[in-house]
DNA sequence: GTCTATACCCAGATAGAC
DNA sequence: GTCTATCTGGGTATAGAC
């Protein structure tokens, strides 16, 4: 039985990702865990206090996650494998509402937001871990630029994909991806 | 000297554009016009049928715009660059804002908004014009998917320029575009 | 820790004078 | 066609009882 703390966050979470942090409000967090508007400041002082308690559970998250992935996979191929496989396990969310991280960033920036850096450090995890496997791979002084440019392609895989409300869509392009990927290693060397 | 209308449109894109679309209110647009909240209703009833003009007005510009290209740009390799160069050419704009489209699709999606769809087309004249190059090229039925495979790949670039705030990001990868766009139609025929 | 009540502000929207 | 004045609702945030 979570505390309150973590059920607003967690529904909080839910609720910036579905409808925007903007669009999101106090009462409607409040109605999801079943909580009085009032008792909400007990909890959080400010709307930001709250953003900025999302953005740090899924830091924390995601580390979670890609520790999994390097543990269930053995080699940097399969490793990479693993993301592009989030993107179409998560294909009907991607659909409907984006990736949680590309959305969040694009709307903290239209706000002129403090938490945009904060928020972009959830790139930053998975541009790191990308790298690594990059690296591995034998790419040195190229593993971090095809790091952004693998999560530079999945998200526009998922604005488009959202934009145009077509999960098929992804399955296509993430195909794409993984051949991109063994025309790029296809040994598992470099060229 | 254009009517009022026309300055709250092209003030309402503006504002749109850069501070995102439930972000402005009518306050804004009526201070940046240099008009009173009151008279606004005259013009337009509603914030959507707003929405619906600054749509409608970048429809209009971007057929104009693509009509230019394919005026100005005699081969589909050069009218394809077109459109790689504008992302070159807009990149301080999208560093700050993102791509306007996408990033309005994106907002709309959240809000459940019923303009996404009209939104959406702005994507689909884009979409249709490559498309058309593609085929010039000999792509046949494959010339959508390229079309949707380059604007994915823009929106990806967009976002992640927009997220990290990098500029550099988007000449590097526009670079690359034009060298997939290269290795595709290397005589300006597929293989 | 949770509640009710409420302050305060700003949003979208309307009415009616000029 | 533009203005001022105003309504109404919802948002964030606070005070204080339980």
């Amino acid at each position: 039985m979570p505390d309150t703390r973590s059920q607003i966050v967690e529904a909080a979470d839910k609720l910036f990702y579905e409808r925007g942090y903007e669009h999101t409000s106090f009462a409607d967090i409040a109605a999801v865990v079943g909580l009085s508007r009032g008792n909400f400041y007990y909890h959080f002082k400010t709307k930001d206090d709250i953003l900025e308690a999302v953005i740090d559970l899924r830091k924390s998250r995601t580390q979670v996650l890609l520790e999994g992935w390097a543990e269930q996979a053995h080699t940097p191929i399969e490793r990479l494998d693993r993301f592009i496989g989030m993107m179409v396990m998560n294909s009907p969310k991607i659909r409907r509402h984006g990736c949680p991280v590309g959305t969040l960033c694009t709307e903290l920036a239209k706000l002129e937001h403090p938490a945009l850096p904060n928020a972009g450090m959830l790139f930053t995890l998975f541009r790191q871990w990308l790298a690594a496997q990059f690296t591995q791979l034998g790419f040195g002084g190229k593993a971090d630029g095809l790091a952004m440019q693998l999560l530079a392609r999945s998200q526009g895989i998922a604005t488009m994909a959202n934009a145009f409300d077509d999960e098929e869509f992804i399955r296509q392009e993430t195909e794409q991806l993984r051949v991109w990927l063994r025309a790029l290693a296809p040994t598992g060397q470099p060229n």
